[in-house]
RNA sequence: GGAGAGGUAGCGAAGUGGCUAAACGCGGUUGACUGUAACUCAAUUCCUUCGGGUUCGGCAGUUCGAAUCUGCCCCUCUCCA
């Protein structure tokens, strides 16, 4: 068995940003990265061999989900979340945090765990750091995160102070619970709001237990574009160098080279995909609502720069026609050409710091891509 | 030829005297979406120079007031000859 290890090979002289490659059982893969979500162990609408030919090392799947349903014991049976669904690389999966927040009116917070309703039918769960660990480990992915609790934006001192400490609580337990430490790398996860003390102390109380890597969440939540880059700093800062940092949940352009170039190493998000669903993509000239009038008639590619399945084949006109006529191609497509679009900026990204002119290509894109409040 | 049912906004369909420029659904247009309860959600959809104007098959009535009541006309559907 492979072990899990981060190794830097780059730090941009221009910006700081870094460059590594991150190895794990099942392959290794380039950082800094953009991580699609396939919470049901399955990215939504898309193969992973699509998935793969767009450019994506690694997939995200979700403990909270895949608990309920099919549930860890049959995703266990199938050999883990890689076999049952027929991916060969490396896999993440999140603890069930992220629900602590998204599900936050169907749930009660103790010092134990959590006590949450199920969406399904509505009959209780508890989901405490042990059983999310013990879950996690039955799927089997390659890289596990510590149950945490991902608090809302804003939230006061006080909220945020106790939420952090339990949060740190949680991650010890998780890792005296942890069964599997030579094959799937467990990160704990830095919180504390918009705080500097509390990052800077979660920051450096994670770096004592010593995780093979870490993650900052909290993060997108509804807070401004600054306020997110303090966020980060106020962690990353603590963090120790060799190890692997992992921003949850981030996937607008501009986010993403704005934490990159603060040091972040892995991100995921679900906007990619969410929003190709829902018609809209990401080009190097901005946004693009393939839904509008406008693309009626307009027989050219979706990104002329890109290189995807969608944008080799399939011009706008049509993607416009799938999407209103609601044909699951139209979602298919534009979510392989949404994430494509963020692996390649990952990849151009990459370069860029090995040239130690990763500043100068932020700047470049952001300008090119008419870049707004919103982040594309 | 006879009997019955019906014609409401782009389409389907409520409404049977004032609270109705007219419910609701579809379609159309425009937004939103950041560790996925999301093929979802929101706004808008007669015209307007934003004061108002013109609507419920057509015309003529009743009434303070009509999509709603009366008369005639036009059209559609079903059944029987």
């Amino acid at each position: 068995m492979k072990k899990f290890y981060y190794e830097c090979t780059h730090v941009c002289k221009q910006s700081g940003a870094r460059a590594g490659l991150l190895h794990t059982p099942h392959g290794t893969v380039e950082t800094p990265m953009f991580m699609p979500v396939g919470t049901l162990a399955t990215v939504k609408f898309l193969s992973p061999e699509e998935v793969k030919a767009a450019g994506a090392g690694v997939i995200l799947a979700n403990t909270y989900h895949l608990w309920l349903r099919p549930g860890e014991d049959v995703v266990a049976l199938a050999g883990g979340v890689q076999q049952f669904m027929n991916y060969q690389g490396p896999m993440l999966t999140d603890s069930g945090g992220f629900q602590v927040f998204s599900l936050a009116d169907r749930r009660k917070i103790q010092e134990e765990g959590v006590t949450f309703k199920s969406h399904l039918d509505g009959s209780k769960l508890f989901m405490s750091p042990e059983i999310s660990i013990q879950v996690q480990n039955k799927l089997g992915a390659d890289i596990i995160m510590s149950f945490d609790e991902c608090i809302p934006y804003p939230a006061t001192y006080e909220y945020a102070k106790q939420s952090m400490e339990r949060t740190l609580r949680w991650a010890r337990r998780g890792l005296d619970a942890h069964q599997r430490k030579e094959d799937q790398a467990l990160f704990g996860i830095v919180q504390g709001g918009e705080y500097q003390d509390l990052r800077e102390r979660c920051a450096k109380e994670l770096a004592a237990m010593d995780f093979p890597g870490y993650s900052i969440g909290g993060t997108s939540v509804g807070e401004d574009k600054a306020t997110m880059q303090k966020m980060i700093e106020d962690s990353v800062r603590f963090l120790p160098f060799e190890k692997p940092r992992y921003l949850m949940g981030v996937g607008a352009v501009n986010d993403m080279l704005e934490a990159i170039e603060r040091g972040i190493d892995m991100m995921d998000c679900v906007l990619p995909t969410r929003i190709a669903r829902h018609g809209t993509c990401m080009t190097s000239q901005g946004r693009i609502n393939i839904k509008k009038k406008e693309y009626e008639t307009d027989f050219s590619s979706l990104d002329p720069l890109c290189d995807c399945e969608c944008c080799r084949h399939y011009t706008r006109a049509y993607l416009r026609h799938l999407h209103r006529c609601n044909e699951g191609l139209a979602s298919r497509l534009l979510s392989i050409h949404n994430i494509r679009f963020l692996t390649r900026l990952a990849e151009d990204a990459r370069r860029a710091i090995r040239q130690d002119r990763f500043l100068d290509f932020k700047k470049e894109v952001l300008s090119r891509s008419g870049f707004d409040e919103r982040g594309f």
